[in-house]
RNA sequence: GCGACCGUAGCUCAGCUGGUUAGAGCGCCGGUUUGUGGUACCGGAGGUCGGGGGUUCGAACCCCCUCGGUCGCCCCA
């Protein structure tokens, strides 16, 4: 079989990226063809965007000193000396495209997309350098029912999917910028008074990023954590209003969300609603689906003030809670030959192209040896067999097992039309 | 970036305290049988034991480095 040569090393695969075949890839398509469908049902536009922008779309969007700037970027020079990054997000690019491409004339817009993100960073269960997601946004509209619409499409999808069991939406508001602001800063004086006390981690993240302590998995932040200041001791009238109306129309929708104090978001241009769909069954990367409410990006880009919210969801997390529903996606041989004399071969290519003009999802064996041929087109489990041969010197073919209808009267009804 | 575990045939794995030419099942290829819903038997191809270096008379096995995988931490979908 393998006849390598000695002297070639073929090179390898690059490190988290995925050749996904077989089942996999079978629930792959499943979600996003879910997606596709769904997305259509709530009347959001399909967009495509470029794999790589402007190193500046990401940094100045996503906050210089984020982790997914600083050190997890795909950036490069390309040969007229711009910096370029690939994609590690949807959001800012499609930012970007909202102000560059004058699609302001559309808003308030919905759009949807998927396809591969770059991250540099350790692959570990449901996560890769080159990863796939789904993203849906909707631009230039202020009002909770936007929030709404997005989470209803969110719970939809996974309920579509079959992986809404031990799905728990988990939904907090950060508030406008004042509020986030105000709360930061009680954060961080509480915090600061038990600094020595805390993990190394949180200690670190207290300068850089307070709210995360929120949700530290150490032990030793646990006892702080509990008495923290609460976000809710922080909001404005107005942003209280704003979540009272997010969780009241999930309510009207028939959505069941749980309220998650500690839920912060790792990118700085988040404001009001964060949420997230969280499944205790992939491990670490919980996270299936997440998103929330951005109404600072556009100004961060140089556009004008435009509210915004949106999600994105792992496809690869979401292909594997599929997958483990055990889900079939393989489509069913209908019809195999059997070509047991290679005599035959150009009457049975002639039979298996008018099978398939017909709708027919069918096969052929024809390769090896003849005697062993019969063997190999039962291996492959179709419904129906057909066995070519020679008998006196004129090709013949003979149906071996005919299926119940109503495939079956379909193959009865070709071969009369055949000629038998 | 940090930590733990793991890399033997296409796949799943065995290989004793380091000891001749590294094995099995499945799969693949061929032959015989059977002659019709996955038959049985026989034979065959296929392995730099992830890669490199070291220790040793001798390394798949011990040590170091490296590449990859898996699962955590960080971060995040």
């Amino acid at each position: 079989m393998s006849t390598q040569t000695p002297s070639i090393q073929t090179p390898q695969a690059i490190r988290g990226t995925q050749d996904i075949f077989g089942p996999d890839a079978e629930a792959f398509a499943f979600v996003v063809e879910t997606f596709e469908r769904v997305r259509k049902l709530y009347r959001f536009r399909r967009v495509e965007m470029p794999v790589f922008e402007k190193t500046a779309v990401f940094s100045r969007s996503l906050g210089e000193t984020t982790d997914v700037v600083s050190k997890e970027m795909y950036s490069f020079e390309d040969r007229g000396g711009e910096s370029l990054t690939l994609r590690p997000e949807f959001t800012a690019g499609i930012a970007r495209a909202f102000i560059t491409d004058g699609w302001q004339q559309y808003a308030p817009l919905k759009v949807a997309t998927h396809g591969p993100l770059f991250r540099y960073e350790r692959p570990q269960k449901g996560r890769y350098r080159q990863f796939h997601q789904l993203d849906a946004e909707v631009i230039g509209a202020a009002e909770p029912q936007a929030d709404v619409e997005l989470l209803v499409m969110a719970d939809q999808l996974l309920k579509e999917l079959g992986i809404a069991e031990g799905v728990t939406l988990q939904l907090n508001t950060l508030g406008d910028g004042a509020s986030r602001d105000a709360w930061r800063a009680a954060l961080i004086d509480y915090f600061r008074a038990v600094k020595g006390d805390l993990s190394e981690d949180s200690q670190d993240r207290l300068e850089r990023n307070p709210l995360r302590i929120l949700d530290s998995k150490d032990p030793r932040d646990k006892p702080f954590t509990a008495d923290a200041p609460r976000i809710d001791d922080y909001l404005s009238d107005e942003a209280k209003d704003f979540f009272a109306k997010v969780t009241g129309g999930l309510d009207a929708a028939g959505v069941t969300w749980t309220r998650a104090p500690a839920l912060v978001r790792g990118l700085d241009y988040y404001r009001h609603t964060a949420f997230e769909f969280v499944t205790d069954r992939l491990g670490a990367q919980g996270t299936v689906l997440g998103g929330g409410r951005y109404d600072g990006l556009m100004e961060a880009l140089g556009g004008a003030a435009t509210p915004a919210v949106g999600w994105a969801a792992g496809i690869e997390r979401l292909a594997m809670l599929v997958g483990e529903k055990g889900q079939k996606f393989d489509n069913p041989l209908e019809i195999v030959i059997a070509v047991e004399d290679d005599a035959a071969l150009d009457y049975a290519t002639r039979m298996l192209a008018a099978l398939r003009r017909e709708n027919f999802v069918a096969d052929m064996i024809a390769s090896g040896s003849p005697r062993k041929r019969y063997d190999k087109a039962v291996k492959l489990g179709a419904a129906c067999l057909l066995v070519v041969g020679m008998q006196e010197g004129i090709p013949m073919s003979k149906l071996r097992s005919t299926p119940i209808s109503p495939l079956g009267d379909r193959i009865e009804r070709f071969m009369d039309s055949w000629g038998r």
